[in-house]
RNA sequence: GGAGACGUGGCCGAGCGGCUAGGCAGAGCUCUGCAAAAGCUUGUACAGCGGUUCGAAUCCGCUCGUCUCCUCCA
């Protein structure tokens, strides 16, 4: 099925068609190593996570797809820089090498990192690689020797700055983002420190070595730089080497169109003279009462903060699929809530198919028109720039029109088919059999009321069953009356 | 100051000129002695004001409000 998606760079929604059917490649930003990742960060590797699954299910692609970890940058050499006041204590004492309390800083971040996407159903296995970025040091020194040798870059002070003004002669800058040139708000978020550049616009390539800093040797013109990469260099260098130039797509959220993503077109056609990709794909933010969920206004949440509120990952999953990936998305515990009864569901309704059936539904072979008719739709929605909320919407109509009860064999094996092949772009749902409520052991005091309270029921004495239900109650537990007999839970 | 978005019923969210999603909550009902759970039924909302059109939540203009970006950002 062709699958469409809304492009950053024409600002439309395209067909996608990959170079190389039937492989896509595609690059994801990653995360900065420097802390646990919010839910918000999270809302970007979910819908790269949803691009490359759609790519594969619906697309029927074979997806070769990369995420970085950007293990050096300011926040990562401050944080785990000797003394620094955010050195985990799980990591014990610091060395005094900066490299390695750099690596053991980041190494830390990154394992939880990984812990993370993985309890949102994010599957490592589908990641061809996650490279760090100081593993690509030869890789980047030679992207900044290219630029330099072509002209697009010059030292100062022991940095290399790309030469925007110059570029903006042979090429566009500004693919992804207007950008108005006479109206740059200077100065405000500025280190002046850094800025031995000719011009505002001008970003830094390599960063001179500062004391105490980690820092690697760099051979460029006739002089050695030792210092550290930018911000912006890694993704370039890494694509290159990993992907090849140009892959199909790349990934990020909004806030990386500009710089980020613009200043990574200006290098890569600079240095390797051809354009990193022709889809650019960016997903909209999280936000929490109106506003972006940052660090910086504190408005946050890790994904352990929310699972420690007993909230389950794959809510936190489903909530970020029921709006679409484009729209800002506003982040709710109540919303939350409000996912979990509609996954529960869903869930309900594949459990009933699955106790409905009593054969190996692998071996069915009839078509089931309904839940073809059902895929179709379904997956059409998907295919239409990843429109889960509407791909949402199309299941529950049809769950709400076919009861399981009313289902034939075929149909039942179909919808489990069908259900399957979903879950492998959801990934929140079960395919087990309803589990079995496992009833907290109940205290014998309460557990004597509640049989109490049985007996006299059974004697038609509901006065008395009824008080009783009130103590049961009262002490924090809710008796509930079965066919068969009552079960009593903690409320 | 510049650029770009957005404003849909109590909440969340689709919608891209006519057929006016979906979820959650609420209400009513069924089943239950009661309770719980479950199931069923039920909602014409598009910030305001103009305009275009046979027809506008959808297109255009203005107003109001909100957000994002403009070298830390997912």
């Amino acid at each position: 099925m062709t699958i469409t998606l809304y492009n950053s760079l024409t600002r439309t929604i395209e067909p996608f068609a990959p170079l190389n059917a039937p492989n896509v490649t595609m690059y994801s930003c990653g995360p900065t190593v420097y802390n646990f990742a919010h839910i918000g960060n999270l809302r970007a590797f979910l819908f790269a996570d949803l691009l490359q699954r759609t790519l594969r299910t619906v697309g029927g692609y074979d997806v070769r797809w990369v995420m970085n970890i950007t293990d050096i940058d300011d926040k990562t050499i401050r944080d785990s820089a000797f003394g620094s006041q955010a050195w985990p204590t799980a990591l014990g004492t610091q060395s005094d090498d900066p490299k390695k309390n750099l690596r053991d800083f980041t190494e830390y971040y990154t394992k939880e990192f990984v812990a993370d996407i993985s309890a949102i159903g994010i599957d490592r296995a589908h990641l061809y690689a996650m490279p760090n970025a100081t593993d690509y040091m030869p890789q980047m020194q030679d992207l900044i020797r290219r630029i330099y040798e072509q002209g697009f870059a010059y030292i100062r002070s022991g940095s290399v700055y790309f030469d925007v003004a110059k570029w903006r002669k042979a090429d566009v800058y500004g693919k992804l983002f207007t950008i108005d040139a006479e109206n740059f708000q200077e100065g405000v978020r500025i280190d002046a420190d850094e800025y031995d550049r000719e011009s505002v616009s001008d970003f830094v390539l390599w960063k001179a070595q500062k004391d105490g800093e980690p820092s690697w040797d760099f051979e460029i013109g006739d002089t050695n730089c030792i210092g550290r990469p930018g911000w912006h260099i890694e993704c370039s260098a890494m694509e290159y080497e990993l992907l090849g130039l140009p892959f199909d797509i790349h990934t990020g959220g909004v806030d990386l169109k500009f710089p980020h993503h613009e200043d990574e077109i200006a290098q890569s056609k600079a240095g390797y003279g051809i354009e990193p990709t022709r889809y650019w794909c960016h997903n909209e933010f999280l936000e929490v009462e109106g506003k972006k969920m940052s660090k910086s206004l504190g408005n946050f949440f890790t994904l352990r903060d929310v699972i420690a509120k007993g909230i389950d990952p794959l809510d936190i999953r489903l909530l970020m699929l029921s709006a679409h990936y484009g729209t800002r998305l506003n982040f709710t515990f109540a919303g939350l809530e409000s996912t979990r009864k509609a996954r529960l569901r869903l869930q309900e309704y594949i459990y009933d198919l699955v106790e409905h059936i009593n054969f190996d539904v692998n071996s069915m072979t009839d078509p089931a028109p309904q839940a073809i008719a059902l895929r179709e739709q379904v997956f059409a929605e998907l295919a239409n720039d990843l429109n889960t909320p509407k791909a949402l919407a199309q299941i529950f109509t049809f769950i709400n029109n076919n009861p399981v009860a009313g289902l034939q064999e075929s149909e039942i094996c179909g919808l489990i088919r069908f259900f399957r092949e979903l879950n492998d772009v959801f990934a929140v749902f079960h395919f087990t059999q309803r589990p079995v409520v496992t009833a907290e052991p109940i205290p014998d005091d309460i557990q004597a009321l509640a049989t109490a309270r049985w007996e006299a029921k059974r004697n038609r004495d509901f006065a008395t069953a009824d008080t009783l239900r009130k103590e049961v109650e009262a002490r924090g537990f809710l008796i509930k009356d079965t066919k068969e007999g009552f079960v009593v839970e903690r409320v």
